[in-house]
DNA sequence: GCACATTGTGTGACATCGTCACTGAAAGAT
DNA sequence: ATCTTTCAGTGACGATGTCACACAATGTGC
């Protein structure tokens, strides 16, 4: 019982489908269904694109491109509360894309098969709504990312990523996938991280980087130029 | 009369939109109207969010990001035959872009206003599908610039621009402008291209580019790492 | 025509970042 | 305990970005 009045609860955490209308509301709980998807599930990637229209109620999923040199880039992440749009596209035109998405935790998330998915936006203003303004969130960030790499310095961009990664001080990642978040190279992490150390706003351990500093590193961090 | 069949025409202009249900192409004429808007315009901006959903009949819409420092990047190019559907979120969740869209060229596209955009979206699957596939190319696009501006050599990528915007072997652009398309800086350019200058490979004269080796350009860009 | 401002280009010096070729350390596997 | 795999550190060097200029080409007003 408990599993049935969460599964008809869910629409409130998403913001913008608390607008939905109750009908539509209804239609939305009967036609989808709450899937669970151990950490490092690919939930999609080349040659393999999604059946559902997923949205997060809880984990976290990270969306990265392979590029053609073998090497990765992070370019965001889907967190609880929000939806997998990227794959909407896939859903309704059957495209295929470079990037992959992959579960960085367990992820709890309501899965909203093809033609439910159709015919939400084809009946559903407010729908309509919620899907287009995550596009649109999305896409924004894809043009922060651009700005971020084409114009903002390492050390800055680093500070940045330590601090959005960090969990009771702790950023549990690897030089290698630190380098992956920014789209660079491992040396490059390593040294700016040694750099770090060497002023005490950072203690390393394999696997492991510990904000020691955090003040500073924020403050490096909101530097402007 | 030569206008009015041409404004039943256009429709076949547009892969995609040829499959449309025969009832929603005459709504999609009724209720759009061709627009010309001369060279320079701006389509779209920050604080100038767009009425109606382009389509583009003629000419080309530059999309270029204003990042934070000042510096531009061109994201991407709409042309002839393609719609602008970053406007999309637009017209129905009313987000604003930290990007703007400028006319290239003279520019004849038909403009589709929100409502009826709206309306097409909820009635024709056909739509749907031409809608969320251009959405799908669009962030590909994106997914591509990352890519090339993280890892790619900039002479290879010079080279491969340089072709893109050639027209009879000549580039009307500034080094300044050839920065902005690459993300770089402009003293960046103005080494590469006097190397390629030295090499015979272009003739540089004030805001021109003047490609005298085509072929070893094209060698260029298609090197590999 | 000339003086002037504006815009585009060239260049050297230097800082940062990316690449290559390594080394050695840490954790897991047998 | 040894071996293997994964992570991290480092020096050298090339590529790119930044800064501070000088200078050239074009347009403008007179």
């Amino acid at each position: 019982m408990v599993a049935q009045i969460a599964q008809e609860n869910w629409i409130d955490r998403f913001m913008g489908l608390s607008r939905l209308e109750p009908a539509i509301k209804s239609l939305l709980v009967e036609r989808s269904n709450v899937v669970d998807m151990p950490e490092g599930s690919v939930i999609f990637g080349p040659g393999k694109s999604p059946e559902n229209l997923l949205l997060l109620l809880d984990g976290t999923v990270r969306v990265q491109q392979i590029s053609d040199a073998g090497r990765e880039v992070v370019l965001y992440r889907v967190h609880a509360g929000e939806s997998c749009v990227l794959t909407t596209a896939c859903l309704l035109a059957y495209e295929d894309y470079s990037a992959e998405g992959i579960a960085e935790t367990p992820v709890r998330a309501v899965a909203i098969p093809r033609k439910a998915f159709d015919d939400l936006i084809s009946q559903s203003e407010a729908f309509r709504n919620f899907v287009f303004s995550a596009y649109s969130k999305r896409i924004t960030d894809l043009f922060h990312v651009i700005d971020e790499i084409a114009f903002r310095r390492m050390d800055i961009r680093l500070a940045q990523k330590l601090l959005e990664l960090e969990k009771d001080g702790i950023v549990k990642s690897t030089h290698q996938k630190m380098a992956a978040e920014l789209g660079t190279a491992r040396e490059v992490i390593s040294r700016q991280l040694s750099e770090f150390q060497r002023r005490d706003w950072v203690v390393q351990t394999r696997g492991q980087i510990e904000l020691k500093d955090p003040a500073s590193i924020k403050k490096l961090a909101l530097t402007e130029a």
